[in-house]
DNA sequence: TGAGCGATGTGATTCAATTCACAATGTGTA
DNA sequence: TACACATTGTGAATTGAATCACATCGCTCA
């Protein structure tokens, strides 16, 4: 089901869409279409999600962004932190920078003191030894590392340590965290890897 | 085999680790322990991939490393376009710049006039308009998408037009392409929404 | 030399995700 | 009213990835 909730935020960024070309409802093939996955796709997860649509007019959309957002949205404001000021750390500062306010990124921390207590758009970069201090403090249960990929480790033990539930890691390095963190690694070099291999041999 | 692929590129890395480390030999429990999964699953990829190891020492991680060269890298350079001149594209400029000789981004492409014929992190940015004439006499065979969602599926279109075989795009848009060309979409905000859900909810 | 150990390679199995296929249902039409 | 149609909701089938389980082999050591 994990690929059920990462595929409802796709949804509703395209229901968005749809609402504002003025339709009241969509199909799940409509939906589909948009989506690039099949039909029988979208209806399952939203059945999966507990939605339900009528056979005539299809799913209301408006129902469905409010559904899903209290499915998926936190209820109250959750609080990120990002590790590593670099350039794939700013980055990501600048795009959420006031984007979320149910998912704020409100501290930043680098171990460079070229970038200590400066503030990248909007968001103050501390210490890294402040991490204890300013995580609890903020109850801040997500993490972003951008770390070079020798101290993604050294960096995820600290934020499990500071109880954080949750972290986005860029690096490449496979983190080992106990159970009850979840990790999502987003290997962009991978990625670009496999996509220049099938590039050259297809499928 | 899309996945093991995609592991493969990640062996590699914790190979090279392994090999500066000294060691000669490993075995398919200690590869997966440091790429975090079991130690089936790396003697299956290894399978897969038609490598074999001997019962008594394991995999030598010369030869491994060699093999999965051969079997990833483009035999010859392999060039590469990013479109989207914008936070997220010059990060990844600046990540690939002289990183990687066999798969090099060549030439990036954005609409902004104040960014175009500047020369970021080595790679010169030319108008969009450029793009017909730049991505054959370079034989670009790979493209990146780092611009706005609006604009990611006019941007895959002409790149399909001139003929390029994988895209890996970062815009959180679904495209459509046809058949015969491969993307791999990134989407950062549907991640962190997903590890920010599962940092609230469990598992 | 040969028994025991600890690995590989792989068929069989499990598990999860996706897709198929169709009964059930509401709608529009005559 | 009754019929044709398009779509939902969902069990069943399929696909594909991950895991299990074990026959097999080379090494070590008595
Ligand atoms: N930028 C990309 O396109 C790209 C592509 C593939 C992978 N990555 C990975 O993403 C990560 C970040 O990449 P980047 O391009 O931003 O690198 P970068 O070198 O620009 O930034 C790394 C930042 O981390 C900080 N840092 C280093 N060690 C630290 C520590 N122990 N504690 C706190 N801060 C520390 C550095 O001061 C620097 O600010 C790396 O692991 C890289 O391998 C990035
Ligand atoms: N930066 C992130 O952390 C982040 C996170 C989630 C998603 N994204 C996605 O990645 C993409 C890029 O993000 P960003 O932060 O770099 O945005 P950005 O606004 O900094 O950069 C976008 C760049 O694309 C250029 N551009 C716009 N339209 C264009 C066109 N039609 N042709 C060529 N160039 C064009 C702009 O001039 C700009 O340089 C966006 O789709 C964004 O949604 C980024």
């Amino acid at each position: 089901m994990e690929k059920t909730i990462g595929r409802m935020s796709l949804y509703r960024r395209l229901l968005l869409d749809i609402e504002k070309r003025g339709a009241s409802h969509v199909y799940s093939h409509e939906l589909a279409r948009v989506a690039g996955i099949g039909a029988a796709q979208v209806r399952r997860d939203l059945m999966t999600m507990g939605f339900s649509g009528s056979p005539s007019k299809g799913y209301h959309v408006a129902d469905l962004i409010g559904h899903i957002g209290t499915a998926i949205d936190p209820p109250e404001q959750q609080r990120v932190a990002l590790v590593g000021v670099g350039n794939l750390g700013r980055a990501i500062l600048a795009y959420f920078h006031g984007r979320r306010p149910k998912l704020a990124i409100v501290a930043a921390f680098d171990d460079d003191s070229a970038k200590v207590d400066k503030v990248v758009h909007g968001c103050r970069c501390h210490p890294l030894r402040a991490m204890s201090e300013i995580v609890p403090a903020l109850d801040i249960t997500v993490g972003i590392i951008t770390v070079p990929a020798e101290s993604a480790q050294d960096i995820a033990d600290r934020l499990v340590n500071l109880d954080i539930k949750g972290i986005l890691n860029f690096a490449p390095a496979a983190l080992r965290v106990p159970p009850g963190v979840f990790v999502d690694t987003m290997d962009i070099t991978t990625a670009l890897e496999k996509v220049a291999y099938f590039a050259r041999k297809g499928r």
